[in-house]
DNA sequence: CTAGGGTTAG
């Protein structure tokens, strides 16, 4: 993705800001003159000089047609009586270039001609051309282009080449095409200079073809320049047949020097073919002057991590060490990425140890890399003291601990770094940006969120599509999708990531249609959705038991090929049995050709609430004969269908089993399964003991299940016990009062009835009153009890009664 | 006098 830059120094200079060496000699007395953005000199002259031409020329370079009348000289004078002659000015033209200095340069040419040299006689436009290139600015660049033409300069190979290389670097492709479709003879370096233009440009394919046009059509044979050029875009394009052609070619030629070896590895690495890569890096042991080289073996172990060959890339770097070859900053980098990507942090100190000795440790790049390793291998707390000590520090390495305290769970501390940061420098980029806004979404703080967003407008990555998507996932997980969908309407183009960060805001935030509709226009514009999406949506459907949501859903996603998707199917059985749909859940199951544990750990849990007991223990031993490791999950599931069957010996069986034969220390979902079970089969005291005794920390729901078996084996002392255990949790909790004091009223103990409904009156607590809902086309009608807002309740409660009496006639006893 | 150079920090 393009990333926008601050100016830096260099585009500064570039920019108006035109510094003028004095520490060269300058043989002439410079005048200013404007011309667009850049300024020129010129020398001190009369009025009718050039110089005052192109003053009053709106921008543009007044080229002299006619040299003035004094010119018969072949040797000019300056006002200091300096003597210039052609080869003097091509000379400090040349150095001008070479240094950066392209305006002087190019004032020394206007000052040669003033000084009365006739332009045929210079023989340094080349250099003159490169220096209207390094201007950057493509109208100069055609300006001198056209003069040149009408000098006559261009039918030099030289100058056409020395053009169509300066069109390539202001990025005017168009132009280009047409001075080389023009240009009366070719030469290699002119084919070179297309081919690789079009290999920076991005033009891979553009600049293979151009490749094999030469040699197919013209004849003419590529050399190492054209070679490397070529292989780079086979690189980009992962081209193993054309760089594998290049190879042979190279081979026959013999033209194998060492960047065309690192090169022909890298094109392999970048092709996947390892193999190849291993090919041509053991060729470089046969010549002793290019085995030592560094760069060498940096490709070929970033090529090796690149394919996933970790052990590879760690053994080679040994080999490197042993045989002494010199590693370079390039090979620490690298390295330490190889760290992070072990998650290695006994390997990475030792690196660490190799820099310092090595003398590295104030790189920049190596620091930097240094405190990605320690945070990748999870030592946070050496990755920031790095980044303390540092003395250099960059916006890269400020994103490199800002996005990394992101990633390791610190969102805080990266907040704060962010503050640092802001102070220091104004500017963001993106990928701080990035981090911060992950950092706001996970702490789910609006205001901070707000504040970025001003900032990120300012910084003008409004139209960015990632800091884009980040920013609807902000407003979404705070719960703003008004602001959400605002953010997303601007973005010139959305992606996939986009949309997800949309689609999954409605859905995290209950608004289903909103959702199935943001579905909907995604396919709408062609867009895709990954089975991530369907999940999450998925997920949301189980949340809301909306079966209607969750069918269309599931059809969007057979549409989209995403059926076969284990991730997606996971998410189907979950869904289905939540909406009560187990027979649907169960066809998905046994459908499904690949599955994993969390496919059984769905449907476990998905049947534990209809089947028998016995059903889910034979699935479990089907699990296990599969090669399935059960997990916490598993065992929620297993237990949770004990206590629903009442299967007490069962469940002490599992639950032993989890922690003798699967090492897994049982959790508070487990406790709480295990509290259900013995509270279920009156085994009250050992439930209660069991509370007390867990390594965890009791909550609401595993006291409030033992305070419901409580109720149903008229324990009203170890009730009142409990209750006051769940009020001292949440002393706002309205519906275990309500638990408690209908226990109460069961057993007549109207006293404590009176008592708890005091209370209940006097903190001023409401229970929220149950509701049902129904799904009629795609909407969602809601019902609560009493509730006469529909605009059909009439109807409605008419029905509600005739079905009363129905079920009554068939024998249906109610309990109030 | 003109083309080109490998790995490479978030």
């Amino acid at each position: 993705m393009a990333m926008a830059r601050p100016l830096d120094s260099y585009s500064l200079r570039m920019y108006g800001n035109s510094s003028i060496r004095r520490d060269l000699p300058r043989p002439f007395e410079v005048i200013h003159c404007e011309l667009g953005h850049a300024s020129f000199g010129s020398v001190t002259s009369s009025s009718t000089s050039f110089g005052s031409k192109f003053r009053n020329s709106r921008a543009e370079i007044q080229f002299p047609e006619n040299p003035s009348s004094e010119s018969i000289l072949r040797h000019g004078t300056s006002e200091n009586g300096a003597v210039i002659d052609v080869s003097s000015s091509g000379k400090l033209i040349r150095e001008y270039v070479d240094d950066g200095f392209p305006e002087d340069a190019i004032k020394v040419y206007f000052s040669m001609l003033e000084c009365g040299i006739p332009p045929e006689e210079f023989r340094f436009f080349p250099c003159l051309i490169k220096a209207f290139g390094a201007l950057s600015d493509k109208k100069k660049v055609r300006q001198i282009h056209g003069y040149l033409l009408k000098l006559g300069a261009l039918d030099d190979i030289y100058v056409g080449n020395s053009l169509l290389d300066v069109y390539w670097k202001c990025g005017v492709a168009k132009d280009t095409f047409a001075l080389f479709e023009k240009m009366c003879s070719k030469d290699l370096v002119s084919w070179n200079t297309m081919i690789s233009g079009l290999c920076h440009s991005g033009d891979h394919l553009g600049s293979l073809r151009t490749f094999n046009q030469m040699i197919l059509e013209y004849g003419v044979f590529p050399n190492r320049v054209a070679c490397l050029s070529a292989l780079s875009s086979c690189s980009s394009v992962e081209s193993l047949f054309h760089g594998r052609e290049i190879h042979a070619y190279v081979v026959k030629k013999g033209i194998g020097d060492e960047f065309l070896v690192s090169k022909l590895i890298d094109m392999y690495m970048k092709c996947g073919d390892v193999k190849n890569a291993e090919y041509v890096f053991r060729g470089i042991f046969n010549e002793d002057s290019i085995r030592g080289n560094t760069v060498i073996w940096n490709v070929m172990i970033s090529g090796y991590i690149s394919n996933g060959y970790l052990p590879q890339a760690v053994e080679l770097f040994q080999e490197m060490l042993v045989i002494q070859i010199q590693p370079d900053f390039s090979t620490m980098v690298t390295i330490l990425d190889l760290c992070s990507e072990l998650l290695d942090l006994a390997v990475g100190m030792q690196i660490h140890a190799l820099v310092i000795s090595l003398g590295l440790d104030n790189d920049l790049r190596v620091e930097t890399a240094l405190i990605d390793m320690y945070f990748k291998c999870g030592d946070t707390k050496s990755g920031l003291e790095i980044f303390r000590m540092s003395q250099n520090r960059n916006t890269v390495m400020w994103g490199a601990v800002i996005s990394n305290c992101v990633k390791s769970d610190c969102p805080n501390e990266a907040l704060e770094l962010f503050h640092d940061y802001i102070i220091g420098y104004g500017y963001v980029d993106s990928v701080i940006i990035l981090a911060v806004l992950r950092a706001c979404s996970s702490l789910i703080i609006k205001p901070k969120g707000l504040e970025v967003h001003g900032l990120v407008v300012k910084s003008r990555f409004d139209s960015d599509i990632f800091v884009g998507g980040a920013l609807v996932d902000v407003y979404a997980k705070c719960g703003d999708m008004e602001s959400a969908q605002k953010v997303f309407d601007r973005l010139p183009t959305r992606d996939l990531i986009t949309w997800n960060a949309l689609i999954l805001g409605y859905a995290q935030n209950e608004y289903p249609n909103e959702t199935l509709k943001a579905c909907r226009d995604m396919q709408f514009e062609q867009i895709r959705p990954n089975a991530e999406t369907g999940a999450r949506i998925l997920s949301v459907c189980a949340q809301l038991s909306a079966m209607i949501f969750c069918k269309e859903v599931h059809g969007y996603l057979l549409r989209q090929g995403l059926d076969s998707n284990v991730l997606v199917n996971n998410s189907l059985i979950a869904a289905y049995a939540k909406c009560g749909d187990i027979n649907s859940s169960w066809a998905i199951f046994e459908k499904m050709r690949e599955k994993n544990e969390v496919s059984w750990n769905s449907i476990l849990r998905g049947l534990g609430m209809y089947v028998h007991a016995d059903k889910i223990f034979v699935l479990f031993g089907k699990m296990k004969e599969e090669g399935m490791k059960p997990d916490h999950a598993t065992f929620t599931s297993l237990l949770s269908a004990c206590s629903h069957a009442g299967r007490i010996e069962e469940g002490w069986k599992y639950f032993r089993s989890m922690v003798e034969d699967y090492k897994l220390e049982p959790q508070l979902e487990q406790y709480t399964c295990m509290v259900d079970l013995l509270g279920r089969a009156g085994h009250l005291k050992q439930a209660y003991d069991m509370i007390l005794m867990m390594p965890c920390n009791s909550d609401d729901k595993i006291w409030g299940s033992l305070l419901a078996s409580c109720k149903s084996h008229g324990d009203e002392r170890l009730a009142e016990v409990v209750a006051n255990h769940i009020f001292k949790l949440d002393p706002t909790s309205i519906g275990y009062r309500v638990l408690l004091a209908n226990l109460y009223e069961e057993y007549g103990k109207w006293n404590e009835v009176i008592r708890v409904r005091t209370e209940i009156k006097g903190r001023g607590l409401r229970k929220s009153p149950g509701c049902s809902w129904i799904e009629i086309k795609n909407k969602i009608h809601t019902f609560t009890a009493g509730d006469r807002s529909h605009n059909q309740s009439e109807e409605i409660y008419a029905a509600v009664r005739n079905l009363s009496i129905e079920v009554e006639k068939a024998g249906y006893i109610s309990h109030y």
